[in-house]
DNA sequence: CGAAGCATTGAATTTTCTCAAGGTCTGTGG
DNA sequence: CCACAGACCTTGAGAAAATTCAATGCTTCG
């Protein structure tokens, strides 16, 4: 959580130990496994320490979008501390490894360190800030730009986090979920990968990605990292 | 603002008084100006006194997508609050009165008082759950569904405000700023304007809307008011 | 090895878009 | 007060993007 935070704002030693001393529960998780459901009144909040998980909900009709993607150091339901109920649910997509802290000790911290609360709040901003881009991306450019678009964004995010070597990650998703995530179908989504991979923008083993053409894709999908409003270095 | 606030957050007395004193500038705008944009590093924040704003991003290839309507009450950027660049524009999309207040202000009056820092925090939360459920309309709801939806939401949203008489309310926006708001096209936003008014489930003059069978509309647009966290009566 | 899940490909269909023309409303200036 | 310009809305027709359905192939894991 540190290492997430700081990407984002810059905390002194006394924050960085006041994090590092709120009590966490770890949990390991499977793949496919919900971790908080619409509905839920829940008094805890989960910090991703491995794996991926994904926001979503269902239409009456059954179809399933997927508001976000989140990568460790990720908090996806942060929301859960001013919001009493969950508009959402959150799933494993990969097997986790989740810490969970209560809101009772994450609040009494918040106290303690006004800092942090801005930091927390920045942090949920930033959630907004994403879901405003994906609209921009769904609701405005084709199938070929929405997966370059995604492909950069989580190249930069988990790049913040280590989790990148020369323009390669392991993403553990499957063609459907990515489909769910930018509003096209999974046969959709399979033919836009080969598109990608035969104008040389993407290579893909089943659970890896990387981006060959960093320059191309990010103009493919119209990217700019403003958005993720990282501090420091970003593209 | 109070009011606003109010509805989704109860003030104490002193709070409330609190928020009254906060020095505000009021200024009156025509529609279609940009209040803020991209890129920028505003000092202040917006509050909506009187008509309707949006926030906007637009693609490189000069497509617009409206990530959400302001109505008044509502603070369109107060994320500026704790992310120091703007990565959207607001513009109004109505003739306007907006009142600006100061950063340093509101900073100032919720460090006095901390429950109000909870209150802007929870307000900018339910911004980031309508973009969420917004996603999910335009990523997997079809064109007639999606309309539905938002006048669903917009009703609720006004009504919340007292701008809303009999299932009816005052809507200044385009077709084509409709269009971009849901992402599909003002030829086809006015195509399905027909279907839902000869489905009986929307009435329309220029720059009003009423909807004679709520419950039909709400089906149509699978909407459930969860997502905007209203406190006490909601649908 | 075999089953299950996932990915790919083709063909027909649907939704939505674009282009284009015509119609309606509203505010302004003569 | 009326005519007109400009913005907005409507409608049709053809085109494009994406969907669905269905069949086949590939991996991975027990």
């Amino acid at each position: 959580m540190n290492r997430k935070l700081s990407s984002i704002f810059p905390l002194t030693d006394e924050e960085a130990r006041a994090i590092r001393e709120l009590p966490i529960q770890v949990v390991e998780l499977k793949s496919g496994q919900d971790i908080v459901r619409l509905g839920e009144r829940p008094y805890q909040c989960c910090l991703i320490l491995q794996g991926f998980t994904c926001v979503y909900k269902l239409s009456v009709g059954g179809k399933r979008q997927i508001m976000a993607l989140h990568v460790p150091g990720d908090i996806p339901d942060l929301q859960s501390l001013h919001l009493e109920v969950m508009d959402i649910s959150i799933a494993s997509i990969s097997p986790c490894a989740v810490g969970f802290f209560q809101h009772e000790d994450a609040r009494r911290m918040c106290e303690h360190h006004p800092r942090l609360t801005a930091a927390f709040w920045r942090e949920t901003l930033i959630d907004a800030s994403i879901y405003r881009e994906w609209l921009l991306n769904i609701g405005q450019r084709d199938a070929y730009a929405r997966v370059a678009h995604l492909l950069c964004e989580l190249l930069i995010r988990l790049r913040a986090v280590g989790l990148v070597e020369d323009h390669s990650f392991e993403l553990p998703i499957t063609q459907e979920e990515m489909a769910d995530t930018i509003g096209i179908s999974a046969v959709h989504v399979s033919r836009t990968f080969q598109a990608l991979r035969n104008a040389g923008l993407i290579e893909t083993t089943r659970t890896r990605i990387h981006l060959p053409d960093w320059e191309g894709l990010m103009e493919t999908g119209e990217f700019d990292p403003l958005y993720l409003h990282l501090r420091g270095e970003a593209a």
